[in-house]
DNA sequence: GAAATGCGTGAAACCGGTTGCAACACGGCG
DNA sequence: CGCCGTGTTGCAACCGGTTTCACGCATTTC
């Protein structure tokens, strides 16, 4: 079927190993060798089977990319970043969705039996113990945006939630908002925790309260703010943990007949790239998606290359985009 | 480092074919030596390298998920079916991001180096040998949600363009709309002639004209209709090619000045999540995603079981789904 | 009771590569 | 001329499985 090395080895005159050398980096050849295989490759089409060769060097190239946020927007725009950087140096994306409750502990079989180099965690809202499982699995693991609190010994890349709370609350108390919420994502997430820790810390006392939603979904958004409008607690601005929240959150706010900016703000946190479509300007938190994507794929080839090493933890700034959501800084 | 056959071998105390033939469905093994297998294999926490067995069997299990279009969010929806679907087939799917121009070549390499089972294309915009060229390579492809005129050997999944079309202008004149035009995808996409077509055909003398945009993106359809709005050709009502490029000609429009749908009509196509926003409600034509997925998978599930076969061409019925960009039939 | 049938088993070859090792060629040196 | 070091090469073992094949054994059949 395939072109083998014994096929190209045949051709060029060589031995299996001369091959094997000619497409190795740093390996012996003489360069009547190399010229001779090279054209031997050439003529066939050739090229090595990867898998076969993890076999013995124990590399596949492959990176387990694992999410359980496939309803989110914003996360189209990590997995397309992830891929291309995943790409460039030289690894492959093997996509894990974890929709369903099983699929953890199936998910880690899976990875082990293709056994990846290494596994790229993407959410703040797995189960806390999955993180742990891979790396005790001595599989090296990069968790980014988000983070397991039973897993303290694993890389973590990911904004500072807490100083984004601490900007939140700056933020909407600088336009003159008198009391102000906070309208998270799910409540088991670490991010949903730390973002209102900080937001509760710098809002004092004019922290109006906190709800959780129960995904981040427009439709969460938009009934946890219905039901807001509706039992209180009541706030001129919502710090949302999610510009999808906010977006729900919005809808719901000007059904009811109030405007925006000038009877409640919002901001949303993220800044996906709906947030500034004219028809949404949400004002929102920008989370440096670009920086915290080259950073985890770094982590993850220098993992791969170097071996085990100390836990690294990159927390990454955020800031703040003014769009539409929140009054101008009096 | 990982358990392998042989140590389960040892453990069992039999031979490594009896443990290989434990774990191959159909084998013949007694019952007492399977269970001291599985017994063993138990307590050693044992799982068979799929990598090593693709050597011999040549079976993978790994399926390329070939896309370019990340940043259309319908596709997030198109991703989280497809990987779950794989997975619940027992595929898993090696994800390909066709950025950029020269990816596509480095891509079948790719492919072929991790030897994967099969190919799922989904889009409607790649370089039209690059389908062509996995087939030609023997590998089972499917497309979906597009096509190639250059491969018309592969199987595909995809809606009827044209009879979506149809649809489009018969709703749009039963509407009341008089002048009605076509706010296409790009122009080298399979879908957008198509969908012209169809459009073309069934508005007959209210057919005011087509054009085209760079990409489905927001930006594209909002600046497409900016220019529309200035230098025409003028319609009621534009049946777009996309639902991100509707939205962004709605926000055009309404910038400009005009009611929707009172003014003028936008009719979309995909249904992605987003046009059931309340603050969008777009009205538009549904593609039944699940099916043409589930198609997609049962397809390439078949021609790895069952090796080549003459091509299929599947092609499912879209519907109206109504929300408020459009006027109310009279 | 002997021969035919069948299943279950292990040894060994093989899948497509990599790599340790020993053999070898070559040029430079004393 | 002999010795040595360097650089290149092929052989063979190995990675972790699967599969062919022949054989042993128990069961059935005449």
């Amino acid at each position: 079927m395939a072109v083998t090395l014994q096929d190209v080895a045949a051709r060029a005159g060589v031995s299996k190993s001369a091959v094997s050398r000619t497409f190795t980096v740093g390996a012996s050849v003489s360069a009547r060798t190399r010229a001779r295989v090279e054209e031997a490759a050439a003529a066939l089409g050739y090229h090595p089977n990867v898998l076969a060769s993890s076999l013995t060097t124990g590399r596949t190239k492959l990176v387990g990319l694992v999410s359980n946020n496939f309803s989110n927007p914003y996360f189209l725009e990590i997995f397309d970043r992830f891929t291309q950087a995943l790409q460039s140096a030289g690894l492959r994306p093997l996509l894990v969705n974890l929709a369903h409750a099983g699929d953890a502990e199936r998910s880690l079989d899976m990875l082990r039996q293709y056994s990846v180099d290494g596994v790229i965690v993407a959410s703040s809202t797995l189960p806390p113990d999955f993180t742990a499982a891979f790396r005790q699995a001595g599989l090296p693991v990069v968790h980014a945006f988000g983070w397991s609190r039973n897993a303290p010994d694993t890389d973590l890349v990911s904004i500072d939630n807490v100083a984004a709370g601490h900007l939140a609350a700056e933020t909407l108390l600088t336009r003159g908002y008198g009391r102000i919420g906070f309208l998270g994502g799910p409540e088991e997430a670490s991010t949903t925790q730390d973002r209102l820790t900080g937001f509760r810390d710098r809002a004092g006392a004019a922290f109006a309260g906190a709800r959780c939603t129960s995904a981040y979904a427009f439709a969460a958004g938009r009934d946890t703010m219905r039901a807001l409008l509706h039992d209180g607690p009541v706030a001129e601005a919502w710090f949302c943990g999610d510009d999808v929240i906010a977006i729900g959150a919005l809808s719901a706010i000007r059904d009811a007949g109030h405007r925006v900016p000038g009877d409640v703000g919002i901001l949303g946190l993220n800044d996906m790239e709906m947030a500034g479509w004219e028809n949404i300007a949400l004002t929102t938190i920008r989370q440096p998606i670009a920086e915290i994507v080259a950073d985890t794929v770094a982590l993850i080839e220098a993992s791969i290359a170097e071996g085990p090493r100390p836990p690294v933890t990159r927390m990454l700034p955020c800031t703040l985009v003014e769009r539409a959501t929140l009054r101008e800084p009096s």
